[in-house]
DNA sequence: GATAGATCAACAAT
DNA sequence: CATTGTTGATCTAT
């Protein structure tokens, strides 16, 4: 097999050359190599060498006869798909030193992908895309000010009206059912992508919410995750349904999924519980099965410990209640493995691993694609056959998985961070520690500032409103509407069993230091201190930033920006100080969408929540001298974190705090961003297109970054 | 009191 | 249309 029989195979689609060029030609040789190795038994390569000698009454999996000849690599019942995975928008991420725009934001990068110029945005204001509430910031367009006030009540006459008509099956003239086209049905794209995300983990915490308020027997079992994806798949709401092989347009390496719905939805794996997908491919010749993606979840007896390398269980044969294990048969998913195998077809592989913040929880990440090496029969632990395939990372993939294996290894200590200053940069303060690293250059850390871990009130600046906290004697209960906290959450408890925020809210009213309710209340989020272990790092050119190196949950509460809580200065060239260590609810921020569609729900067909943040006087918070790890965290115009006002007292007193919260599922080491603002001064400037006096220049890297920000 | 293992209902794909 | 096999939350034992 040469380059140029690929290049004519893939003729439609001439990105699939640039993608990985070196690694297509080594990895072609590598695999060549190891078929011509089966036959006389173990390859040349160093991996685990498994005792094929003691696998007895089994046909050994090589008495197959190949379908094609060695050279049929590419297969060409796939040549239709748009194999230009990243093919248009592959911008390779660099976990470790690139800017954050690079990871949060590949996706608006490029967008030239194989969806047709379908008019996504004259659909109604149901769509969204990613942070960008597109659909709706055209409204925001030239809008300065006050105007943000006013659309806030009319988004949501807008979205009423506009659900008049039943979210069944019927597609209308544009051809979309609840924003998502006909053909984004078939072939997706990174905002197709970002905006199902978004809506299913909102339809996802909002169902975990209803069912947290009902007072069921103990036992049942709750399963929102599956009722969401259930109502999307149902609705349509999906995409990238047409099978392929290799990459799936508008998901990218490293993304990450707390559910196999998720995966379903976007077309990455198409099973929901099963690891092997496979499709039927057809030539002149046969039809056969072929794998397209595998899931690694720790149901079998895989080996998943090297970050190229993944020992793959074949499925089935797995006891159960009714029976004991047997052995695995070479159909299905195993002989679609076997059949991938002949072809050294590229297959998706998904990782998952247990969720290092909840032991109980688990986590799955797209590593991109490999190729089976090799195959053989092993006997299981309960003494049966079980089919194996290696399968090998291609190179020149960013790295995924790779990430978090070398972050759990900095947390046992066994290799240590590269770079690293301080292991914990806030003495002490934080219940967990916040690292700080420098891989970058030389600078030992940022300038000098007083480590608090909550924000500071003024004598003057109390509110005086009257306050007061719930009554009740244990931890609050979700559907308690006699807590008087939960009433002043429209009745619903703000946060899931998880502590997700459920939605953004004008205020989420939290129970203070003076409930009576026991501390171990889970409406007190973000009073309980840093669960993700932060890392304070030197960008390459925007100064310091900040990442985790946990897996952060869609709806987590990150922190909140601590510091002196000042005096509003007067506009104007006074900002010229140099405290770039303000946070100002005043400021001007774009209105994007988060909560769940009510349309969806049936309990709230009627309803929908007030997103925006209100607060009842401008807050003012510098964190110049005194803050935390907030005053660490960029801008982007294309953000991944949202503050959201939250306020709880304490002896008698309201204070008003900002939380921040993850906006989507952020994947250890990208940078968290949220969106700055702008100041209401010197707006009438902004139109000039360069960078406005007063304000600064973005380097966020979005599509849509506006250019400047402050 | 974390934590691993057992249990069980859910449900998309076939 | 019934079957299948794996999942995620919860329960139980250590």
């Amino acid at each position: 097999m040469t380059t140029s029989d690929k290049a004519h195979t893939y003729t439609p689609f001439p990105f699939r050359l640039e993608l990985f060029p070196p690694s297509l030609q080594a990895l072609s040789k590598q695999s060549t190599n190891s078929r011509e190795m089966q036959g006389g038994g173990s390859g040349n390569n160093s991996e685990p060498i498994i005792d094929k000698t003691r696998v007895l009454d089994v046909k050994p999996l090589r008495t197959l006869a190949p379908v094609f000849p060695s050279s049929s690599e590419a297969p060409r019942f796939v040549s239709a798909s748009p194999f230009g995975p990243h093919s248009s928008g592959f911008s390779p991420f660099y976990p470790f030193s690139a800017p954050q725009a690079t990871q949060a934001t590949p996706d608006l990068n490029q967008q030239t992908h194989t969806t047709p110029a379908a008019p996504l945005r004259s659909f109604r204001g149901t769509e969204y895309n990613g942070g960008a509430f597109s659909g709706e910031a055209g409204s925001f367009d030239g809008s300065k000010g006050s105007a943000k006030r006013k659309t806030k009540f009319s988004l949501q006459k807008r979205a009423r009206k506009s659900r008049d008509l039943d979210f069944g099956l019927s597609v209308d003239d544009n051809n979309f059912v609840v924003g998502v086209s006909l053909s984004e049905r078939d072939d997706g794209n990174r905002e197709v992508v970002h905006s199902i995300r978004m809506r299913y983990d909102a339809l996802r915490r909002r169902l975990s919410q209803l069912e947290d308020a009902k007072e069921s027997p103990v036992g049942i079992i709750r399963r929102a995750d599956l009722k969401a994806g259930n109502i999307l798949m149902t609705k349509q709401v999906r995409t990238n349904m047409r099978k392929r092989i290799g990459a799936v347009p508008g998901v990218e390496i490293g993304d990450m999924f707390l559910f196999r719905i998720e995966m379903c939805l976007l077309g990455l794996h198409a099973p929901s519980m099963a690891g092997i997908d496979y499709m039927s491919a057809r030539n002149d010749l046969v039809e056969e099965p072929l794998a397209v993606s595998i899931v690694s979840s720790g149901y079998y007896e895989d080996n998943a410990d090297d970050k190229d390398v993944l020992i793959y269980s074949g499925q089935g044969g797995a006891a159960n209640k009714d029976k004991g294990a047997t052995d695995q048969k070479l159909e299905r998913g195993n002989l679609a493995l076997e059949r991938s195998l002949r072809r050294g077809n590229q297959v998706r592989v998904i990782r998952g691993m247990k969720d290092s913040l909840n032991q109980a929880l688990k986590v799955y990440v797209y590593d991109g694609l490999y190729r089976i090496q090799d195959s053989w029969l092993e006997k299981a632990k309960s003494g049966c056959n079980i089919f194996k395939y290696k399968l090998v990372r291609i190179p020149g993939q960013p790295d995924a998985f790779g990430v978090w294996k070398s972050i759990e290894k900095w947390k046992e200590g066994l290799s240590s961070r590269a770079g690293l200053i301080l292991p914990d940069l806030t003495s002490g303060a934080e219940s967990t520690a916040v690292s700080l690293v420098n891989d970058v250059d030389e600078d030992k850390g940022p300038a000098y500032f007083t480590y608090v871990s909550t924000v500071k009130y003024s004598k003057s600046f109390k509110l005086t409103q009257p306050a007061y906290g719930c009554n009740c004697q244990k931890a609050c209960q979700p559907g308690n509407l006699n807590c008087s906290c939960i009433r002043k959450n429209e009745g619903n408890f703000p946060y899931t069993a998880n502590g997700a925020l459920v939605c953004r809210a004008p205020m989420i009213h939290e129970c203070g230091p003076t409930c009576p309710c026991f501390p171990n209340c889970k409406n007190r989020v973000s009073q309980t201190g840093l669960k993700v272990h932060l890392e304070v790092f030197k960008t390459k050119d925007r100064g310091w930033g900040l990442r985790s190196w946990d897996p952060i949950r869609a709806g987590t509460f990150i922190c909140e920006y601590a510091g002196e809580v000042i005096e509003k200065v007067s506009q104007g060239g006074e900002e010229g100080d140099g405290d770039d260590y303000v946070f100002d609810t005043s400021r001007v921020y774009e209105s994007f969408r988060w909560n769940y569609e009510p349309g969806l729900v049936e309990e709230d067909s009627s309803v929908e929540a007030i997103e925006e943040p209100k607060v009842p006087s401008p807050l003012v918070i510098s964190s110049k001298n005194v803050g935390n790890v907030a005053r660490f965290m960029n801008h982007s115009c294309y953000p991944n974190v949202f503050w959201q006002p939250i306020m709880y007292e304490n002896n008698s007193e309201s204070f008003i705090h900002i939380g921040f919260f993850a906006m989507r599922h952020i994947p250890p080491m990208t940078e968290l961003t949220y969106d700055y603002g702008k100041s209401r001064v010197g707006e009438a400037e902004a139109d000039g297109g360069s960078t406005p006096r007063g304000r600064r220049k973005c380097l966020c890297g979005a599509l849509r970054c506006q250019g400047y920000f402050a």
